[in-house]
DNA sequence: AATCGCAGTATTATTGACAATAGAACGGCT
DNA sequence: AGCCGTTCTATTGTCAATAATACTGCGATT
């Protein structure tokens, strides 16, 4: 007899998956809008909300605190995160930096098994496009990103590459369920897996500089014709 | 009369300082070689240690994880990490990349207001040097550099250096303990102050990133020894 | 009428007890 | 003797009760 798996239970989750179950819908929920920014992140409301042990929840609060797009106040509570257009502006700053640092370290002409990994990846991304789903959307499209970049060779940079990544979330979240944006964005991802074939490294780093420009703009306009909703 | 500061204590620490101190001198005995790279952290062991609840060793812990000086692997327990010559060139490879750029967005001719904080730091620094106060000299070190770069005017680029100072901070640390690297080090905060003075931001970038040289190369040199401890 | 103090409420922070887990030591079986 | 399963111990993970804290609204006072 297996003295784990406690006694028939509706939702076979292990507490590691349901930890990261919680993280997930909470940080769905404020990326798609469900919260707003500025909005108040009661622990007892998101217990009901997800079913979840405090414990759970105030570990989500503190893993989304600090991925930045969660704002926790001593003995005050958690928010979600409001970016203005400057802090917007010198994230993507950085990011832009570290984007093109990357891209330029990626050895050219790429190597057939990573153009193989990114076609699939691709392929996955389309299908998700194409279903509109918007959760499935976002995590195709950052797979492909972070492959891409960890041809780069070196793991921190990809890491500091994907902490950008996530505090840029909510600001490429709209973009994501836009049609003409994602028809924009999947024309690029293709196009950087033919600069990948080629041996134009500046070219390939501009793409992907350019590739983030959309959301960029869009959120900064959007954030301009009301700055405090 | 007032409420809080409960009844007599010898140590009148708040919660919030308690679980910084908890966090300050964990971190200060694995810097400092107390804990070896690899040695087991126990939870048990540390609350009697530093006297501190479950809780805050269990967040400093975390906190440390997130850092990268602490391994944390679940149900089995906290490790110093240990980083190999790879890992450590990687993670120079981008320190160096973000001090670089850091340093060249840095407006020359630097503001009076700049030299002068910088000049008053350096004052400390050296005082802190002269006394042999490691953790004082760590300390006032890392605030020198906060405080230059914060001149590069972007507030994201200042936290992801700090974040790669404090992943190096164990590289770092047999450093600060050194007359002869302490000499140089401070030889080359002057330098550093003087190149403000001027309009040469290439000569400023590439002083900084000579700055890190030394205690990359020792640590290199170290770990070569004896890649098993 | 405005302000200050006070009690009440909403919310988070802390704690210690308890459960779950992994690794080690032991002993029986082949 | 070697191997496998079992129990035991050390350690971390989880929880729910309790303490601490900040916010809110009311009433008294000037």
């Amino acid at each position: 007899m297996k003295p784990q798996e406690s006694s028939g239970e509706g939702s076979a989750l292990t507490r590691e998956e349901e930890q990261a179950e919680v993280i997930r819908r909470l940080e769905e929920d404020i990326i798609f809008g469900r919260f707003a920014p500025g909005s108040r992140l009661v622990e007892d409301t998101l217990m009901t909300r997800y079913g979840a042990s405090r414990h759970f929840v105030r570990q989500g609060l503190f893993q989304l605190e600090r991925q930045g797009i969660v704002l926790r106040e001593k003995n005050i509570g958690a928010t979600v995160r409001f970016y203005s257009a400057e802090e917007v502006r010198q994230i993507y700053e950085v990011r832009e930096m570290l984007t093109r640092q990357a891209a330029l370290m990626i050895a050219l002409p790429a190597s057939a098994s990573l153009i193989e990994q990114l076609s699939e990846l691709q392929r996955h991304y389309c299908a998700k496009a194409d279903a509109q789903d918007l959760r499935g959307i976002h995590e195709t499209n950052d797979a492909f990103h972070v492959a891409l970049f960890a041809a780069c060779g070196n793991p921190y940079l990809v890491r500091s590459l994907q902490d950008y990544m996530n505090l840029t979330l909510p600001m490429r979240a709209k973009n994501l369920a836009d049609t003409e944006g994602l028809a924009l964005s999947r024309r690029q991802h293709e196009l950087m897996i033919e600069l990948l074939k080629g041996r134009d490294s500046w070219a390939l780093a501009q793409l992907c500089v350019d590739h983030m420009q959309f959301s960029k703009s869009d959120y900064l306009g959007r954030i301009a014709d009301k700055p405090n909703p």
